[in-house]
DNA sequence: ACGCGCATTGTTTTT
DNA sequence: CAATGCGCGT
């Protein structure tokens, strides 16, 4: 390619060049999906560089993903070249982490703090729990860090919780104790990254005006999905010139679980009065079809900027809903599916398949197998994530930084070196009594006289202690490599890989893990990378980061990850009541609106062709379990839609979502022999299960759990339509309609206040009164 | 201290 | 159906 075909300022539309070329001052984009956004920071990244003369060290631009930043930068190289040195392109995440690995001292942490994952966080706070005699069972870890991170998110120090009801208490008592693990570990976990950042600068004169005057231009990628302390640090960088320029839509905003607020977009137009507003309504990757199922799905959201996106790609094919059998026979028909496409030249890598769940991915893969189909999957149980890999991860971390407890106490007896829970938590008390650090402690055990200790455990903390001396010591003088070998020869690592390994393949894939983490810190000795730099990356590194799209191989992902890609043929699998909306997300305020969002992304993620597909019933937990098509589903115009399924077809016409399918009638029977014919001509290298098998109608018998669900509707609710309730958080309201959902009763209400509006609740988590 | 077997229990999305 | 947790026996 030539300079020219890079010129930076070709092929835009008004709106997108208005956007690269605006001036100074603050800049919000709203570019909806498929506008041009990515083209559009890019293009001005470089046009600020080449065009307006600023220094690339001068401007910091941050994504939500390492891919995303990785693909910016990759793009910006094609305009500039070589001039693109010293750019700053990362996640908030790693932004924040490569500075305040430099500028430490603003903070309590070390220059070698690590970064403490999710389950490292489970750990420390377990252990503040077990600190603190409070009952793990009552009280779970999970939903203890859950409120922290929140208050993390709000930039809610441990002193400044308030809290709002007994849980609340809790927390107010673990969080303060929990911060103390982590900083006595010298750790920090993702959310600290954020909050001592904002710290930080808000803490020091020097330092605040050290980076605004670097920071010239703040750029934003998704900002719709920045959380309180994000939106500060934005803030923050980009004074007192206000040179901030985000790009974002309300619409996808799908990380309200980690704090994302989308109101964040309304904030930044209130706080920045004088903000050039810029909307990118064209859409250049999705037919009109497409788009217009987009806009019915999206559209009953209240809380929005209403945009009106439009697309040149008039028509295009109307899009598939297919109802099936049951998971499995969902799985085959997106397989048959496929195979058709590609005979009509479609390649492999042309095609995604997305779910609302990484545990739905399980029958798409089996089948995928089984039909000889390639695919990458997206996610799901990472390699970051596997015991060998966490394990070996925890031994270089502790080489690191011997004050990382939480990896310490994971390693000290794996493999299997007599030290027990006993002696490990003796050997701690000692710790905190004699005010040592671990390592301190650990050089000194052997002297110290009166130890509780037996002689014998004494001298197993002493090898383990002479162990970690000598590797500590390679670490500064031999490379990453030689470091790994020494300790996966010491410490036995194969010998104990195969004694947990339950099958010759397990250990063979775990081998494998341990080779490919070799080989990565080989890449890190060539790239001379320091172990503390390779800690933070690898901590950084999302499952996302690590799509390929150059392999012809089928993409298998969530919704989430789906977010920024494009693909000319998507699947939607499990558009089903529960799944999406997901039957979590009903506890949480406007949380059906999100799942919206999330179905919203996923639509306009396929430039021509979508299938949404969803299953009579599924098996969960070994049972099986009736399902109903989406609600989201109804909102589906019917003509936009090639062969609609004939339950939907009849629902439409009622208010009702009762389920309607035809596998519970006569007719049922028929479409799944239908079904079974044309999946036997698949070409399988497995003879199909037998018809036998998968009779459709069969009344639940004893070997079907008690999960079995009752049609809804069909069982006797506790409120009826009409009735006046009222909320302990909603206020009052009237009762719309009520069902059973198996041993569930879901009420939906209409609150008369409005920013609620209308619900739908679990009875017996509701707590409503009847008025 | 360790390992085995039984029981329980939880079930979203991710930097 | 996982994965985890607990209690017991060695």
């Amino acid at each position: 390619m030539t300079a020219a075909t890079h010129d930076l300022l070709n092929n835009l539309n008004p709106q997108q060049l208005a956007a690269v070329t605006a001036g100074t001052g603050p800049v919000l984009v709203l570019a909806g999906p498929g506008s041009g956004k990515t083209g559009v920071l890019t293009r001005r990244v470089a046009f600020l560089i080449r065009e307006m003369g600023l220094r690339p060290s001068g401007l910091v631009a941050v994504t939500f993903t390492n891919k995303a930043a990785a693909e910016m930068r990759h793009r910006i190289e094609n305009y500039l070249g070589e001039r693109q040195r010293g750019l700053q392109i990362g996640t908030f995440h790693a932004t924040c982490a490569r500075i305040l690995r430099i500028e430490h001292e603003f903070t309590p942490y070390r220059q070698d703090y690590v970064i403490y994952d999710t389950d490292d966080q489970v750990a420390a706070v377990t252990q503040a729990l077990g600190d603190l005699s409070i009952d793990t069972k009552k009280f779970p870890p999970r939903r203890i860090l859950h409120a922290i991170s929140s208050a993390k998110n709000e930039l809610r120090q441990p002193k400044d919780y308030v809290p709002e009801d007994y849980f609340g208490e809790i927390v107010s008592r673990v969080y303060p104790r929990y911060q103390q693990i982590l900083l006595s570990s010298n750790a920090m976990d993702f959310d600290d990254l954020l909050v001592q950042m904002v710290l930080a600068l808000q803490n020091s004169d020097v330092l605040r005006e050290k980076y605004q005057m670097k920071f010239e231009y703040v750029l934003v990628d998704e900002f719709q999905d920045t959380n309180t302390a994000q939106y500060q640090l934005v803030k923050l960088f980009g004074l007192p010139q206000n040179n901030i320029f985000v790009v974002g839509d309300e619409d996808q905003s799908i990380y309200a679980f980690r704090g994302a607020d989308y109101r964040n977009v309304l904030r930044f137009r209130q706080d920045y009065p004088n903000a050039q507003v810029i909307l990118l309504e064209q859409n250049y990757r999705s037919t009109q079809i497409i788009l217009d199922v987009a806009r019915a799905v999206i559209d009953k959201n209240t809380n929005r900027t209403p945009k009106a996106l439009f697309t040149t790609r008039e028509g295009g094919d109307a899009i598939t809903v297919h109802e099936a059998y049951d998971d499995e026979y969902e799985a085959r028909y997106v397989i048959e599916e496929i195979e058709t496409l590609r005979r009509k030249k479609m390649t492999y890598n042309q095609i995604a398949i997305m779910y609302r769940t990484n545990a739905q991915s399980r029958a798409l893969e089996d089948a995928l197998v089984r039909a000889n189909i390639p695919y990458t999957l997206v996610g799901g149980v990472g390699f970051y994530k596997r015991r060998e890999i966490k394990d070996l991860l925890a031994y270089l971390r502790v080489i690191n930084n011997p004050d990382d407890r939480i990896s310490f106490d994971r390693i000290i007896n794996t493999p299997k070196r007599g030290i027990g829970e006993k002696s490990l938590q003796e050997f701690h008390n000692y710790a905190a009594k004699l005010n040592l650090t671990m390592l301190g402690l650990l050089d000194k055990l052997a002297g110290i006289e009166k130890v509780a200790l037996p002689a014998r455990t004494v001298k197993l903390f002493a090898e383990f202690a002479d162990k970690l001396r000598d590797w500590r010591q390679q670490a500064t003088t031999g490379t990453l490599v030689s470091l790994f070998d020494t300790l996966t020869t010491e410490i036995g690592y194969n010998l104990y890989l195969l004694s947990i390994s339950a099958s010759p393949e397990e250990m063979r894939e775990r081998e494998e893990n341990v080779a490919q983490l070799r080989g990565l810190l080989a890449r890190a000795d060539d790239d001379d990378i320091a172990l503390s730099d390779f800690l933070a990356d690898t901590a950084l590194m999302s499952d996302v980061d690590e799509v390929v799209t150059d392999a012809d191989k089928v993409t298998l992902l969530t919704l989430h990850a789906a977010k920024g890609l494009e693909y000319p043929v998507v699947f939607i699998t499990g558009v089903e009541n529960g799944f999406l909306p997901h039957f979590r997300s009903q506890e949480e305020l406007e949380g059906e609106e999100e799942e919206r969002r999330l179905m919203y992304v996923g639509v306009t993620r396929a430039k021509e062709r979508l299938f949404l597909t969803y299953a009579f019933k599924r098996t969960s937990w070994g049972g099986s379990e009736i399902r109903e098509k989406s609600k989201f589903l109804y909102d589906v115009p019917l003509e936009l839609i090639a062969d609609v399924p004939a339950g939907l077809k009849h629902d439409s016409q009622s208010t009702s979502y009762r389920q309607q399918t035809t596998w519970d009638s006569g007719g049922g029977l028929n479409r799944l022999k239908q079904d079974l014919s044309r999946i036997r001509s698949l070409p399988t290298t497995e003879t199909p299960t037998e018809p036998a098998d998968k009779a459709p109608v069969r009344a639940p018998n004893s070997a079907i759990r008690s999960k079995i669900l009752p049609f809804p509707g069909s069982a006797k609710t506790q409120y009826q339509a009409g009735q006046r309730v009222r909320h302990p958080m909603f206020g009052e309201g009237a009762v719309i309609h009520s069902e059973m959902d198996g041993n569930d009763e879901k009420v939906t209400v209409q609150f008369t206040d409005r920013r609620y509006g209308q619900k739908t609740l679990l009875a017996h988590l509701a707590n409503m009164t009847l008025l």
